[in-house]
DNA sequence: AACCCGGGGGT
DNA sequence: ACCCCAGGGTT
């Protein structure tokens, strides 16, 4: 059970991370604007891809869709197209569908609310906060891998045993910490320090603003004590046991790789122009037959039914 | 709660 | 060969 951070720690805390934030901060595209349209490119792009490889698409995105109202009236097939590269094909399609439900819902006027922002396509709990605060600078809380991360190592650390706080109990004390008026900075802050400090393999706790107040810093510390007192005595921890797992199976052939590959295929096509089925079949597998049909149609419709692909008169395109 | 959805880089 | 990454949607 985690207990709230004595209050007489807060103000220090929140100073201590705002300034190292203001000093080591990372120089981000979206850290320079707050148009919610940009905001939520952003936002979008970075679910579950990584900072260095969003910046280039970022750019590229923009300069071909410069605001909301272009990407509402692009054809879904050029969006697609743009997002080559950066995986989980779903979300260019929803970006496109939040894009043209607040042109055509909400007249162009962007969403300020979290739980408006909550129902466009493809924005969840995550994302709707980071809008409402990163492009309206709310003071709201919200969680994302980083942020959770340091959450539970400053505020639960060696209790939390395998994971075992919820996000609704990790929330409930993230929304406490959020310093009155500063949210913004707050926020990025607590996100730059798990990509740049508080990483999820190695932390680097010597130079964490953090560590007085972090409590697995503190049990880290006592357990490394321990260990040193323990060897200086003569007595060594049992090595690491490995535990055996099953093999994994290989990326390529897939599920997940013949839909990239599929999307892939479609996009190289110029635009307007269908591929017949068979010929799908054939840039996908060189030995293609009709024995491969049933599965090509179920891959096909799942496509389809994703949005990300149009099948029709057997033959198949980008939407 | 479990599973699916991409792709690249790090270790 | 794993793990990790500014998550969301479906079942």
């Amino acid at each position: 059970m985690p207990v709230p951070l004595p209050s007489e720690r807060l103000e220090a805390l929140h100073s201590a991370l705002l300034a190292w934030f203001a000093r080591y901060a990372r120089d981000l595209p979206w850290r320079r604007t707050r148009d919610p349209y940009r905001i939520l490119v952003s936002e979008i792009m970075l679910q579950q891809t990584q900072v260095e490889r969003v910046i280039p698409k970022y750019h590229a995105f923009l300069a071909a869709f410069p605001t909301l109202e272009r990407l509402a009236g692009a054809p879904t097939a050029e969006v697609i197209r743009l997002w080559a590269g950066l995986g989980y094909n779903r979300r260019a399609v929803n970006l496109q569908r939040t894009a043209r439900t607040v042109v055509e819902e909400h007249g162009g006027d962007f969403p300020r609310e979290v739980a408006t922002l909550r129902r466009l396509p493809g924005v969840g709990p995550y994302t709707a906060g980071a809008v409402a605060c990163f492009a309206f600078e709310q003071d709201v809380a919200f969680l994302d891998t980083n942020i959770r991360r340091v959450l539970r190592r400053v505020c639960i650390g060696p209790d939390d045993v395998a994971g075992a706080v919820r996000d609704r109990e990790l929330l409930a004390l993230g929304a406490a910490l959020v310093p009155p008026g500063r949210g913004w900075a707050w926020n990025q802050a607590l996100i730059e320090l798990g990509a740049l400090v508080c990483t999820a393999a190695s932390p680097a706790c010597p130079r964490c603003p953090l560590r007085p107040d972090c409590r697995a810093y503190a049990a880290r510390a006592a357990a490394d004590e321990a260990l040193v007192g323990a060897m200086a005595a003569g007595v060594h921890p049992p090595a690491a046991r490995r535990i055996a797992e099953r093999p994994s199976e290989p990326y390529a052939g897939s599920r997940r790789w013949y839909r990239g590959r599929a999307i892939d295929a479609l996009r190289a096509l110029s635009p307007g122009s269908a591929l017949l089925l068979a010929e799908l079949g054939l840039r996908l597998k060189p030995d293609y037959g009709p024995a491969d049909e049933p599965w090509l149609r179920g891959l096909v419709a799942d496509l389809d039914r994703d949005g990300l692909l149009v099948f029709e008169n057997e033959r198949v395109r980008l939407p």
